[in-house]
DNA sequence: TGTACATCAGTGAACGCGCGTTCACTGATGTAC
DNA sequence: TGTACATCAGTGAACGCGCGTTCACTGATGTAC
């Protein structure tokens, strides 16, 4: 045991996450193993010493904020977190928010890297899986029923890749809007909704 | 005028046909200028005759269903569509249809590519923008305000994503009938998402 | 009608380049004595 | 405690390969006379 007991898995944690960020910003086709291996402080070589091949990454990136308890720390900072209220119309709110537009780098991979994925081994798809049936898993706990929680998944992704892949910040906006909206009727937490669209008017006022 | 006049248009239409088949199924990365030239009949010098650069071609791909009238005419034909009835719940179904997913060739490019066009220049995403506002408009005839029509579109687009993404086909059909429920009701079209509710048992019972 | 010509869509060899992967190596480390 | 050693994470040159793009050309075509 010539080298520290964690420092494998430190450094192949360090590759993971570069990957991450790169993947999220430039998808997997056009992120090289070089391009990932400097990012992580490394040379491409090491590479093959952590991973079998370049798609043997994919699944291990898609682990998100729903299943991560390392993401959900992060996911639960990004807004002013409250602890003792319901977690799911939270989440809707924070999934939907400009700040998870913007940070490319550290969204959600099921917005990021939807086509990728779809295109990508069997592995990838059922890390993908295993981020959505986590999302489910906690908007379950509020909505009335399953069925509710899948449509309310579908409007938070949906309403994400829909508002990244346009060109008009405006109508994404609006979209994600109508899809907070609806997602937060849906689990009956309209309160939430009304008084959200007062914060969001007053600051969008303000911005 | 040494070539008969609609040769240049002809070919250039058969150069994007072949892309739209490749880009949907591959991606935009994986797909070479030579493998477009030769799924189109030519060589791949000739590329520069019809296009200045690989990404010239991206916003040409995204005509959607619902703005090209090519496309209209193939999206009526996909399932049995009625011409008297309501538009808006016949393109939800069709939208969310096994059909749709299974055909990735010739699916809309909002599910085959949004993470791409999301990493593509500024044309892509106007194109990907023009196919979604041609979507909104069909189903805000349809529904009762803009707010549920944008909301429905974010359903349809996002439960066929994630549908693509995920491993398993059974969670993949669950979530897309969540959703085309959910569509259907906030338009109003309960009778028929009720309707369709017992066709689709029937048919899974044969399948 | 027949022929010479100009056009230009399409061809295919060539360009520099970066990719994923392999491999002989180096040198920092924990272990054994 | 000090030293010799075995391990193996990480290095960087090299591999074959296919990419996007360029360019001199070819040859099918419509036009002019």
């Amino acid at each position: 045991m010539p080298y520290p007991l964690n420092h494998i898995k430190e450094t192949r944690a360090r590759i993971v996450a570069a990957a991450r960020k790169l993947f999220n910003r430039f998808g997997f086709d056009a992120v090289s193993i070089g391009d990932i291996m400097r990012e992580a402080g490394l040379t491409h070589g090491g590479f093959y010493r952590h991973f079998a091949s370049k798609s043997d990454l994919y699944a291990e990136v898609l682990d998100c904020f729903f299943t991560n308890p390392e993401w959900a720390c992060r996911w639960k900072g990004m807004e002013e977190f409250d602890e003792t209220a319901e977690m799911a119309p939270q989440i809707i709110r924070a999934y939907l928010s400009n700040a998870h537009l913007d940070d490319v780098e550290n969204a959600c991979p099921m917005v990021a890297l939807p086509s990728d994925v779809a295109r990508a081994n069997q592995n990838a798809r059922r890390a993908y899986q295993a981020a959505f049936e986590g999302m489910v898993a906690i908007l379950e706990q509020g909505a009335s029923n399953r069925s509710s929680a899948l449509a309310i998944a579908a409007l938070c992704v949906g309403g994400m890749v829909i508002a990244r892949a346009s060109d008009d910040r405006a109508l994404g906006s609006e979209l994600r809007d109508a899809a907070m909206r609806v997602a937060l009727n849906l689990g009956g937490w309209e309160k939430t909704a009304r008084a959200f669209e007062h914060a969001t008017a007053a600051s969008e006022g303000l911005a």
